[in-house]
DNA sequence: GTCATACTTCGCCATGTAACGAAGTATTGG
DNA sequence: CCAATACTTCGTTACATGGCGAAGTATGAC
């Protein structure tokens, strides 16, 4: 129950939707995330810390940059479904389609960039 | 996006979400519900209040008893599902398991009988 | 090795949340 | 009417959570 429980905390927090949503698109750095979500390094690495141990994300480093994306495996099965649904509802709400605009921005900008910008 | 924020929030609770499967059965007086949770009534009065602001659950009051069920209509279409795939996901949990036995006997001991219990 | 970069962890503060008991409200019984 | 019942709301307290900046860690460039 506890494992379950950690999910819905996890995806109870609007940050942290909208990073789920920004991951959909495929694996982020870290540096883009804070570039998209506007808050403090150690605000966002907090959060991804959250959504790991959620399971719902998962990460790999190269070289200099940490990069998450979405879980392949999830703890229970139906968490995909859960995500799916809750994607489902989150498409198009404002704060979404803004953030799909901003990240598209972002990932042309290239993340040495972006990088000099938030440190 | 604040609509179905709340209902996650409302959802990312052990203490609701035992209620909200108790509720499966159908509808339940504040009271069986009080004696399930083993909690003040005013906490069970709260995290219920929660649950009705986030529609997930509606209320009916007959007489001196209030009656609560799981909403009809929920306020985003996937608020159906998602309870559905938490049901599905709970069913078989310690807890919950142990709740339906509980609330068995709760509802065979009479609403009376339980409400000079606890109150 | 040394410095810069890209995070992460730690410590703190402000706000939010779950718990309680006491007081308030609505309904029934006498 | 008045008392009892079945909640709900209010005020308080303790703990959880989200935010930040500072310090720590790991990697790459020189």
């Amino acid at each position: 129950m506890q494992d379950q429980l950690d999910v819905l905390k996890a995806l109870a927090d609007e940050t942290r939707l909208r990073a789920l949503c920004a991951l959909r698109g495929g694996e982020l750095c870290v540096c883009q995330l804070i570039a998209l979500l506007e808050l403090a390094p150690s605000t966002v690495s907090k959060h991804l810390s959250i959504m790991r141990a959620a399971r719902l994300v998962e990460s790999r480093k190269d070289g200099r940059w940490m990069y998450y994306r979405l879980s392949r495996e999830f703890r229970t099965p139906s968490t995909r479904k859960l995500l799916a649904l809750m994607f489902e509802d989150f498409e198009g709400t404002a704060r979404i389609v803004e953030d799909q605009k901003q990240l598209k921005a972002i990932c042309k900008e290239g993340m040495d960039s972006v990088c000099r910008r938030i440190f």
